[in-house]
DNA sequence: CTCAATGGTCAAGCTGCTTGACTATATGGT
DNA sequence: ACCATATAGTCAAGCAGCTTGACCATTGAG
């Protein structure tokens, strides 16, 4: 049952990391929103789909986003009706911020288990979830 | 970064759980509370504190397991300002039917990791979160 | 006997989500 | 070529869970 507290440690780590480094402005759901549009090809329906929320809970985060200068909308030239999500400058030093926060508490599990404990425990973990959809629940 | 996926994952197949188990009325949130609560001596504070929320939503979530008849209230005969918590009969049965669940859940992970692998990330996931409070962010 | 501290509730407001309705574009069948 | 249906997206209203602020009752220290 530790898993949940350690994932609630990590959320927590990561968002405390990316205001340290200036990023006051988002959620975890925005993070897990920015690994499908970085992913490419994304439209909102895309972005609804990966965080388990129906497409106007999407439209409306994707909104904030686009306000805050982390995505921009972009025509798709082959279906009027997409608009095609891209991550801005801001949005990708946003995520690599995130990542580094990631990092840093990878970091300090080493400091608990070293080296080679968090990489059984990293592979451990990627055997029981190969990454699916994230369901922000809870 | 499987540890969200994995939790993710815990936290639905607790909840499809408690539901197949006919238990609808009972959120995530209600489970930590649960947990606070049946560690005895518990007052709305506590359950606050141990849910990092404020006491007004711990009073109103705390309510709503009353009205549900999971938990009751009796009075504190060495102070009258306080009512101290305690699960019911339904109460009981609910936090069982998680643990169940939550037994079903790490069954399914000794299918991929067998039950030596399990047992390791168990102690793995046990040495980086020597469980606190639970937060539920995200 | 005060008076600050504590436990708890009531009330109002915000935010993120939902459902329902609607517009615009695309596409397949006739 | 035309219509029916499906798809991408937004607008609007409502609900649920949380917050802040105010308040009441009880306690305990001076």
């Amino acid at each position: 049952m530790n898993v949940l507290a350690t994932a609630s440690r990590v959320i927590e780590q990561i968002q405390d990391g990316l205001v340290r480094r200036g990023f006051h402005d988002v959620r975890p759901a925005h993070g897990f929103a920015f690994v499908r549009i970085s992913h490419g090809d994304a439209t909102v329906l895309d972005v609804a789909e990966h965080l388990g929320v129906t497409k106007q809970a999407a439209s409306q985060l994707v909104e904030q986003l686009v306000q805050r200068g982390y995505v921009t909308r972009v025509a798709d030239p082959s279906d009027a009706r997409r608009r095609l999500l891209a991550l801005t400058a801001r949005g990708r030093a946003c995520t690599r911020a995130a990542e580094a926060s990631a990092a840093e508490a990878v970091t300090a599990w080493q400091g608990e288990l070293g080296v080679d404990g968090t990489r059984r425990l990293a592979r451990l973990l990627a055997r029981v979830s190969p990454d699916g959809p994230l369901r922000p629940i809870w």
